[in-house]
DNA sequence: ATGAATTCCGAGCTAATAGGTAGGAATTAA
DNA sequence: TTAATTCCTACCTATTAGCTCGGAATTCAT
């Protein structure tokens, strides 16, 4: 029960796309050599996310990427459900899925739900824009200390 | 981001052994008819639930498992760590975990933080006889609409 | 116009994991 | 003694994770 690679380099690529808004675009190449990430894998990832709208690609030298949103309006929740699906802790509580009816009744079947409320009330409620807050005031912190 | 199978009949199995606790020892045949699951991959995962002292087993004929402890002692999430191990979205957050200490400071980190406490909050408050007493209103609730 | 920097696309590759099965030894109630 | 059960170890197959590679298309800078 972890998430792949995918959505957490995408979260962290789309993060630097965040620290960068209003900047113009910016290449994975220089994605890759921030956070030390595969460029190639970067390409795989973000074109899912190009895709659902979330960002914009500038092609051609100079090019790169950019939020096609504010920041404060893109939702770790997107990001990461683009990338991996929806966050259910098993395919019974998917909304597609036809039905798991059991003699039971499934007595666990509410407890994934509950699970699966869970993690989206938390990636949902958190914007990119949090995440670049949260990362001045780590820096302010830090210079505090010295 | 689905939890594996391991976990999800794991807790399946449990739950039987909840139903029928107080009552002896259940066997695996049983188990593995009433919830339509292997019985030879039930007897894989139940061997992690034994040695963790979960359940106690009785050989031979008649034999089977029960509890060890009280239903309302046992928690889901005990039963899901077991299987599945820690339920955490990047082993980043690990105890056992050296350092993930990049330069930005690793926003991302805060992130899968989280996600990991608020689903443990979910499943380490949750017990095996709240899913048997779930069990239960659910059964009133049907025969009533009857 | 040319070259360098980029995105875009599709295919392929390797190691690990999921989700089991199979065979047989040990134990015990009837 | 036999049937039912747990226990143990090994094995198997399909899928997925986590990438790499090659090259086409596009665009900026000179």
């Amino acid at each position: 029960m972890i998430l792949s690679t995918k959505g957490r380099y995408g979260l962290k690529m789309m993060y630097e796309f965040a620290l960068n808004y209003g900047k113009g675009p910016m290449s994975l190449k220089e994605v890759s050599q921030k956070q030390q990430l595969s460029e190639t894998y970067l390409e795989q990832i973000i074109a899912h996310l190009r895709k659902a709208g979330l960002v914009t690609s500038i092609r051609g030298a100079q090019g790169g990427y950019e939020l096609s949103k504010k920041p404060e309006d893109i939702t770790v929740g997107e990001v990461i459900k683009i990338l991996e699906g929806p966050l259910a802790p098993s395919d019974c509580v998917l909304d597609d899925e036809p039905d798991c009816s059991r003699a039971d009744y499934c007595v666990t079947r509410v407890i994934w739900e509950k699970i699966m409320d869970s993690i989206n009330n938390v990636i949902d409620s958190i914007t990119l824009n949090d995440m670049v807050n949260d990362y001045y005031k780590l820096k302010q912190k830090k210079e505090g200390e010295r």
